[in-house]
DNA sequence: TCGCCATTGTTAAACGATTACGTTGAAATA
DNA sequence: TATTTCAACGTAATCGTTTAACAATGGCGA
């Protein structure tokens, strides 16, 4: 089991590596297969797609020649000249986020079956509005046909003008107030307060919070909900028992820590998200505090592997697969102009899985 | 930097949405930069790539005037020219799997150091060969300079052209041997074979296997390991203690519970990946058999969020992260020419990490 | 004054498809 | 017979870049 030592041998010959490919691959081109079925390039378009009547004879001859060249039609000449590429792009903040994969998977499995073909290129923005920017950009001079996007936020002006001039824009998991784009969210403001009202019914009064430190809308929507649950309840909590953390596990680890050193201590812990979740959890095991005897403890984001956790944890359910079918489904509609009216929101349901961890 | 207000003198009666972009979204070509700068296009061009020396002061009533029409070049049309498209390819089994979206985060972090901008198409196959060859021909469409491939099996004979025509190719996870590609693996069978050996050595005779159907090379490898640690053991088992399930927590939870239905019972099981060890688990406990006074249970792929399970899993950690940036280095090392050599074969290092569930 | 060179800039030919418009020959019609 | 119509297909402009080849300009030495 070594350890890889690969070594590039750095000879780089003066050579520029740019259009190396047709050197080394032959690629017939359309005029190859007009040639071999002595034909137009005309008539072997219009067979590749369909697009006006041929004998069947010649369309025969044309297909043969296709097979025989072994020929691929150009995509990047197609999208040159039909000013459409086919191919969509995902900004979301961390694949490795269950959450996030399960929506990219929702919209893979739903453009997989539109007529139109899509392709999806993912982006991480880790959070980071700078480097959504830098996606932003690459991503438009890629001219995608279309966007869904978790905004880090930041790239407000970026985005209005992008809708402005009509671009097909979809909003995940948040959203920006003053972005006129479709979105598919779930009511994290209602979730939320129900979540902390239930830590509440169960007799917790000190309920923390560990908050990904993150500008979504989704996560300060989160965090109201707890407010507002506590003042629903005439209960007091001050500033010192929000903690917040970066939205890692590693992260969120430090914040659990935090949380546990808070005197007095809280007697049960909402997380924003699956990260806080998990982080939250290796800082009581820690500890050595068991859950939910000594801290009682629920979540944002329900884990597709919840059963096989001990303890089992109280959350938030929602669905990415379900949001990332949606918003594929709004993106196509607004790319194919079937959907031109003012934007659109969808919002998805939410579950309360109330298990063992809240005590 | 106002947005240009763009407004097409155009009745759209009827059009086609294909290329309706362009109406809608008034885009700036090189052109309008030169017309404005006063300068012809091929300057333009230079100052963007920097490829020949331009005078300070043309340089700036360049870039003024790209600043001004708020151009952004059209990645398109240059792709065209330059036959490099600055995207690669990767095709996976699953997103939702762990060890993938660590693997294709791995790749996104990696190609965002690249000076050469690169981006990632993502695909999920499902394990399904007729899936992967739609993929394969649609990115070949779309002439992406490289692909990372975990091979779902089936195309081989494709393959073999393309990497016989010098295409760029990686496989990640499994290889198709007779594919003459680089590849970044694991020793699947020493793993597997430690793992289930370490089983024996706690005592455990009757060994169950809780096998993914893949046709991938890494889940035979690993069904070996089992057999290899069984027979130098002088253990005996029949045929009917290796389980077969589709890779997923569903499809898997059934195998587990033909796991549990064999007479006489095993007193631990092997599970192939993370899916088949959720899987189990689940079935165990719907049994309401306990791991491991019941039954040992170890598995194949660690989880991040390990030490919140209980019981703690005995595993083989493998990091799909580490491998994801290693493939897109050696992807771009093919892609730039800089390695033009034989195939190189990475194998990464997997560790055992020895918990609770393996009694 | 002339040639020569180094600097900068321009012109126009690719890249490989799509598609508006033109052509051709035969059948139908006047 | 002359004209129209139509089916079937071809011609060539076009999309927005890159880049080889060429042109203009000015400086400088002989």
């Amino acid at each position: 089991m070594a350890v890889n030592a690969y070594v590039p041998d750095v000879s780089f010959g003066g050579t520029t590596a740019l259009g190396w490919l047709k050197w080394v691959i032959f690629m017939a081109t359309i005029r190859d297969v007009a040639a071999r079925a002595g034909v137009s390039v005309a008539t072997v378009s219009h067979v590749m797609n369909e697009s006006r009547f041929v004998t069947e004879d010649t369309k025969q001859r044309v297909l043969a020649a296709i097979a025989a060249l072994n020929y691929r039609r150009d995509g990047i000449a197609r999208s040159l000249r039909r000013s459409q590429t086919g191919t969509i792009g995902a900004i979301i903040a961390d694949i490795t986020n269950p959450f996030f994969s399960d929506l990219v998977k929702g919209i893979e499995d739903t453009i997989r079956g539109f007529p139109e073909k899509l392709n999806l290129i993912l982006c991480n923005t880790e959070e980071d509005a700078e480097r959504e920017l830098l996606y932003l950009d690459v991503l438009m001079e890629k001219r995608i046909d279309g966007l869904i996007l978790a905004p880090a936020g930041g790239n407000v002006a970026y985005l209005e003008a992008l809708v402005a001039r009509g671009f097909p824009l979809v909003f995940v998991d948040r959203s920006l107030s003053s972005v006129a784009a479709d979105s598919v969210l779930v009511d994290n403001l209602a979730a939320a307060t129900a979540l902390v009202a239930h830590l509440i019914a169960r007799g917790h009064r000190r309920i923390a919070v560990l908050k990904a430190t993150l500008h979504a809308s989704s996560i300060t929507e989160r965090v109201q909900g707890h407010a507002a649950a506590m003042a629903a309840a005439g209960l007091d909590f001050d500033a010192g028992m929000i903690v917040e953390s970066a939205s890692s596990i590693d992260a969120a680890f430090e914040g659990g820590r935090a949380i546990l050193a808070l005197d007095p201590l809280p007697d049960a812990v909402f997380c924003t998200n699956n990260f806080m979740t998990l982080g939250m959890m290796r800082a009581l095991n820690e500890q050595g505090l068991r859950c939910p005897q000594d801290m009682a403890i629920a979540g944002f984001d329900d884990f597709q592997w919840a059963d096989a956790f001990r303890p089992r944890m109280t959350t938030v359910a929602q669905s990415g697969y379900d949001q990332g079918c949606a918003a594929a489904r709004l993106l196509r509609d607004r790319i194919t102009k079937v959907q031109t009216g003012p934007a659109v929101h969808l919002v998805h349901c939410t579950a309360l899985n109330i298990r063992e961890s809240s005590g």
